[in-house]
DNA sequence: TAGGCCATCTGGTCCT
DNA sequence: AGGACCAGATGGCCTA
């Protein structure tokens, strides 16, 4: 997408890989020290790569565990985050309500959870600023 | 057009 | 020594 055009499978060395500004006819003709630092830095980019793309595809399974308030929207890292948090508090108490009030057969927990997204979802229009975040926090810790 | 978000590159540090 | 992880820099894309 970026700059470089790169294969994704690339382990050490890929032929279509390129440092920034150095062609592949210039690789060849750098002296043999020089075209290993420049191996191995190509081989570390190829690695950050996937690495960055397996913490993207962990990001796009915790999107889809967490509530989301519009299917064209789509969560920003930042916000998944942020969402995730405060969605496993809300179940948290839900769970802690329910040991609290209920027998085991007691499902107005489950009338909660039904009532999850809608509020979930305004709590975290709310938590966009840093200093209500913090509030939530610490509501949500003092039940 | 400015600002937000993102992918990629890069050099440094830590770990095995 | 080499890989994993991290943070800063850079530049592209998108939206208000």
């Amino acid at each position: 997408m970026k700059s470089a055009s790169m294969s994704d499978e690339d382990s050490t060395v890929d032929c279509d890989v390129q440092l920034k500004g150095t062609s592949k006819c210039q690789l060849r003709s750098m002296p043999a020290r020089v075209e290993g630092l420049t191996k191995r830095r190509l081989a570390a980019n190829a690695r950050e790569r996937r690495r960055m793309q397996g913490l993207n595809t962990a990001f796009d399974s915790l999107r889809k565990v967490v509530p989301q308030w519009g299917e064209d929207k789509k969560l920003s890292k930042y916000e998944t985050l942020q969402m995730a948090l405060s969605y496993i508090m809300a179940l948290n108490r839900i769970l802690s309500e329910a040991e609290r009030y209920g027998d085991g057969e007691d499902w107005s927990a489950l009338h909660h959870y039904e009532q999850f997204h809608q509020d979930h979802c305004q709590n975290f229009l709310a938590l966009s600023s840093p200093d209500v975040y913090d509030h939530f926090l610490t509501e949500s810790f003092s039940h």
